[in-house]
DNA sequence: ACGTTGACAGGGA
DNA sequence: ATCCCTGCCAACG
């Protein structure tokens, strides 16, 4: 049995930030593990990756990438077809994201 | 208390 | 480019 949508149970507050992060990710653009660890203030990747891991099937999760632009871990495939939709900035060549062009730091800019 | 695990990150060979 | 190791930190058995 895979986790693809969320637990019926209650977030707690961190899993709470976390995942409102993820939802403000613009379409074509991503976050890295880390990059969410940091702007949550708490926490780090591994803990942003476990709340992803459970929770990630109510969120854009394809928008979360691995610092060098490669996507979740066992879900590759459906996150390349996001990407094509999307739009999103690949490296050329690669089934990577381009960190470059794509990382959004939750600010407005494009 | 301890060892293992995990949707990670960074550095070296 | 890949593989391997170490650092990291919370959750589990």
């Amino acid at each position: 049995m895979s986790e693809a949508l969320p637990p019926d149970g209650e977030p707690d507050e961190y899993t709470e930030d976390v995942l409102s992060v993820v939802e403000r990710i613009p379409p074509g653009r991503v976050m890295s593990y880390g990059d969410i660890a940091e702007y949550v203030g708490r926490g780090g990747p591994r803990q942003v990756g476990s709340v992803m891991s459970q929770w990630g099937g109510g969120v854009p999760w394809w928008r979360v990438v691995r610092a060098d632009g490669r996507p979740a871990s066992g879900h590759e495939v459906r996150a390349l077809s996001r990407y094509a939709e999307e739009g999103t900035p690949m490296r050329p060549g690669s089934d990577r994201v381009n960190m470059r062009q794509a990382r959004w730091d939750g600010g407005n800019e494009g």
